[in-house]
DNA sequence: ATAATACAAATTGTATACAATTACAATACA
DNA sequence: TGTATTGTAATTGTATACAATTTGTATTAT
């Protein structure tokens, strides 16, 4: 079996880029990882170009590359644009995709909702990662993709955060989540644009909610510490 | 004085690539342009890469990089999502936008201004290519510039086009595009975002109407060839 | 004459040595 | 004690040699 190191080395990064597991604002040395991959450090380089250009990583002249931080800044900018965004994207897919894409799309639905089953929160967010890129690509329109897959990286970066730790009522949502992604393929089977942009949007509005609740969780009872005292 | 060989390579190229004096789908040649530069193919190749994640260009795996190609659907997509992003590029920047920037802008627009009077159209393009870049700047969304880089990359190559030949009808419409680029200002400047979403949509309609002026223009008269044999 | 194959040339990709720059620590000085 | 300054180590950037792949051409077989 030929594999692709250099391609095999890129996606393996993505992967630890999207699961946290190399942490926004961190540095990545280029001899460390040129030898963990087996490259030298002439393609490695490439490789950075290529996720710089995609966002994943921050290329500093003479200062390293960093991944791509996720500051206050960031979510104010995230939140501004993704609904517009998704929208866009998810009517065009709707107008354009192919059969192939929709059975790409089917597959890994069944993949996010086994994850979900199995409360395999990273693998959910990986495929629900993947999910939402394939929309991206059933739009088929390149002025647009950029935009949307920088949203998707920081999405699914949030999510790894907010999947994580699932109590009785947030499994819902995540039922709730994967039923909405069930009736986008069939509205995207269906040609109907009207019918993906709204439950676009209900699904952008349902993640939102969960990042803001995890964000600002329910405030501890402002007498907890002082009941002791006072009674 | 110092200058960074290989920031100039990538702004030489980009240059040349907007004014289209390397086309669209033509293919650019490592040992030739790394020669014309005074760099080794390795930076070269890394400008490469970079300007390949900005859009300007194509790499294919062992077969050479290619300028980005304009092809039908490469204008479909353009006409599909340009208005949308314009407009919304536009309200952040009325937001969003800082002094300094402002004077970068107004700055440009003397520019601009200038070279329409001396209808130097390559300067012209180049220009406004610049104001709207500026206006995506003031915006500060990093979700959204990469899609509005992208539509300018397009949008300049094709003004060069349609810049060139000037008659005195379309003169008319350059004043009309320079003027409202003075609007474009006042509203930024008053933090004014409803009209500059008007004002970039008319500035839009002006710029798709002399677009498809060019690609469809009038017809010759269907009796042209018949007058002889007719007669 | 056409198609297939093999070989040569050109182009692209990778490894490595070396140069330039930055980061850091030790020392000198106020 | 705190701040410059200098030298050294580490990191980043570039050039070049070499390997792999593709492209073009000539030769052979059908």
């Amino acid at each position: 079996m030929i594999v692709n190191k250099k391609q095999a080395c890129q996606e393996a990064l993505v992967h630890r880029i999207l699961t946290l597991d190399i942490q926004p604002g961190s540095t990545l040395d280029e001899t460390l990882l040129s030898e963990e991959y087996g490259l030298s450090r002439t393609p490695l380089r490439e490789v950075f170009q290529k996720l710089a250009g995609d966002g994943y990583l921050m290329l500093n002249e003479n200062r390293g590359t960093k991944v791509s931080s996720m500051d206050l800044t960031s979510m104010r900018n995230f939140f501004q644009s993704a609904p517009m965004i998704y929208a866009a994207v998810a009517r065009l897919a709707a107008e354009n995709a192919v059969g192939q894409q929709i059975e790409d799309l089917k597959h890994v639905q069944s993949l996010f909702r086994r994850a979900g089953e199995e409360s395999e929160t990273q693998d959910m967010a990986m495929h629900n990662h993947r999910f939402h890129r394939i929309i991206g690509e059933m739009a088929g329109n390149p002025y647009l993709s950029p935009s949307l897959n920088r949203l998707l990286i920081d999405h699914t970066r949030m999510s790894q955060m907010f999947y994580k730790p699932i109590n009785s009522k947030e499994r819902l949502l995540v039922w709730e989540a994967c039923d909405q992604h069930d009736a986008m393929i069939e509205a995207i089977e269906k040609k109907d644009p009207g019918t993906i942009v709204n439950l676009t949007i209900k699904h952008w509005e349902l993640s939102r909610d969960k990042i803001e609740k995890f964000v600002r969780p329910d405030p501890l009872d402002v007498d907890m510490g002082l009941q002791q005292a006072g009674e």
